[in-house]
RNA sequence: GGCCCGUUCGUCUAGGGGUUAGGACAUCAGAUUUUCAUUCUGGUAACAGGGGUUCGAUUCCCCUACGGGCUACCA
């Protein structure tokens, strides 16, 4: 079992856009995949037609190649030998029926006639008595199903078409145990577990049916999945033992909660809002099947994270290297991973720390593979330049910015002559000699024959010498003159790339607008 | 409520029967860049509590507390 090829599934539901816990699940899928020399499918799971949300499965799609975590298989990225990938077309393909019919037949399910509204009472009448009511081995048979029902009558409610459900028939007396490569052992009794539902009403099987049946026939070597799941895993194993797989059953791997920064709980959609940093790989807007409503969300891509940034950080919630590296490739991590260095415990979410890897992958970053992004962004706002031009805009810029639309918007000066003038500069900086003093560099650096950063540099310092001027307290003025800015990259670097003529007028709309 | 899972600096975490409990983000303070948003150096800061086991527990066991998850004909 230990020599079998290492297959693994990312099966997430449409009902909604993806969030970064999803896509790290995902990753954490890819990472296991690519280091084993496995295969990485993406299966959906629409087994619940109510809350599909259309356009959530292309959704999915993208984020996942915008991630750079693109599987080998499925549903977006071709189909293999395990088609269809979708489990509604799986279903319609009848791929579930069989095995339903099969648990039946060796007495592991049976048929249940109750309505949703005689549930719900039982439920109320239970909670009256200060109990939760449970689909189990003891009220099973108060209730109106197949092993309470006549053979007959049985027969006779399917043949008229009365809606009924397919449900597991639960042990009474077992322990069930389960390895979980995170945990451990977990051990659960089966008087803890119900009845669950196997196959709707409706037709559809539910995800416990689904995904077992999926994993076998897909061949899935190890489940990687959300905390949220522990709790039916038990269940799972059940129906890998009814259906005769035990043997084959896939690994089991629980990955922990991502927490919201403040405070506890999972994070959420509304944390993203209320504290400002987004929790989905794209930004969209996909209609809410609740509500009808058209409901928008922002991207990490449109906050301008870059892809690589964003993997590393997600994978560094709940995983590490044991190694004192934080800063990974996708490849990097592929070779780093393995799921026994994943935590246990749940982590919160930290914004700040996401900035902060973003900031090392974008100056890993070529100052050619920045400007390829700078462009755009420039060309949103009406901005034309050359492919040079921006190159050196970014090698200047990048030490000081976190995010590529930061190249542009803390770099405007470069585009564009100054609007307005650091006003704390200005108070702090300017005095009746200064307009004086620039207008001496002006005519300096007008008369300079070589436009170099260090020549200009030296003119510059020469100029305030010979005015008894110490060139340090007049730097950040002539920066503030040039650029309006009171920070920014190396000053004459910054000079020697704006050129001789725009240097020129901008000191001479400096000097016409500063303490006019 | 029941069941399951968890608990090391504010946050992500390393470690693990005897350590000055390590790193990173954030934060604070210095330095340097005769400007700055970069960089460097340094500081503050943690084993939830109580019982065991042990020569010795932060580490192993139990209990409590706290946190989270699940408890649907949702996934």
């Amino acid at each position: 079992m230990s020599d079998r090829k290492v297959r693994v599934r990312f099966a997430p539901s449409p009902t909604g856009p993806l969030h970064m816990g999803g896509v790290r699940t995902a990753l954490y899928n890819y990472l296991l995949a690519k280091k084993l020399g496995g295969d990485f499918i993406l299966r959906i799971e629409d087994t619940d037609q109510e809350r599909l949300v259309p356009g959530s499965e292309q959704y999915i799609i993208d984020a996942l190649k915008w991630c750079g975590i693109e599987p080998n298989e499925g549903i977006g990225f071709g189909d293999g030998p395990c088609a269809p990938y979708r489990q509604s077309d799986r279903k319609a393909a009848g791929v579930y029926t069989q095995y339903a019919q099969q648990l039946i037949d060796a007495g592991h399910a049976y048929y249940a006639f109750d309505s949703k509204e005689e549930l719900d009472e039982q439920r109320k009448r239970f909670e009256g008595m200060g109990k939760a009511f449970a689909y189990n081995a003891v009220t099973r048979q108060n209730l109106k199903n197949s092993l309470t029902l006549s053979e007959d009558e049985v027969k006779k409610r399917i043949e008229s078409g009365e809606h009924y459900v397919v449900r597991i028939k639960i042990p009474r007396n077992e322990e069930i145990r389960l390895q979980d490569i995170i945990r451990g052992w977990v051990v659960v009794h089966t008087s803890q577990l119900d009845d669950k539902v196997l196959y709707k009403s409706d037709g559809m099987p539910t995800y416990h049916l689904a995904n077992v049946v999926d994993d076998y026939t897909m061949n899935i070597s190890h489940v990687i999945r959300g905390e949220e799941w522990l709790p039916s895993a038990p269940l799972h194993v059940l129906l890998y033992r009814y259906l005769g797989w035990e043997n084959v059953m896939p690994q089991f791997a629980h990955l922990p909660l991502i927490l919201r920064p403040d405070g506890n709980g999972k994070l959420s959609k509304r944390d993203g809002d209320r504290l400002g940093f987004p929790v989905f790989p794209l930004s969209g807007e996909l209609t809410d099947t609740k509500t009808g409503k058209p409901e928008t969300f922002t991207g990490y891509r449109e906050k301008g994270y870059l892809p690589d940034g964003f993997i590393n950080m997600l994978a560094f919630l709940g995983w590490n290297p044991g190694t004192t590296q934080e800063i990974f490739s996708l490849n990097e991590l592929v070779q780093a991973f393995s799921l026994e260095r994943v935590s246990k415990s749940g982590a919160k979410f930290d914004p700040e720390k996401t900035k902060w890897f973003n900031q090392q992958h974008l100056r890993m970053r070529t100052d050619a593979q920045l400007a390829e992004a700078l462009i755009p962004l420039l060309k949103a706002i009406g901005i034309e330049t050359t492919p040079a031009f921006a190159q050196e805009v970014c090698r200047l810029m990048k030490e000081k910015v976190q995010f590529t639309h930061e190249l542009r918007d803390q770099g405007m000066f470069f585009f564009n002559d100054p609007e307005m003038y650091d006003a704390d500069v200005i108070k702090k900086r300017w005095n009746e000699q200064s307009a004086g003093f620039i207008a001496k560099v002006k005519d300096a650096l007008a008369a300079a024959t070589v436009w170099k950063a260090a020549d200009l540099e030296a003119t510059f310092k020469a100029t305030a010498e010979a005015n008894s001027i110490n060139p340090g307290s007049v730097m950040q003025l002539f920066r503030v003159c040039v650029s309006g800015a009171g920070g920014g990259p190396v000053l004459f670097e910054m000079v020697e790339l704006l050129g001789k003529e725009t240097i020129a007028r901008r000191l001479e709309k400096a000097l016409n607008t500063i303490g006019k």
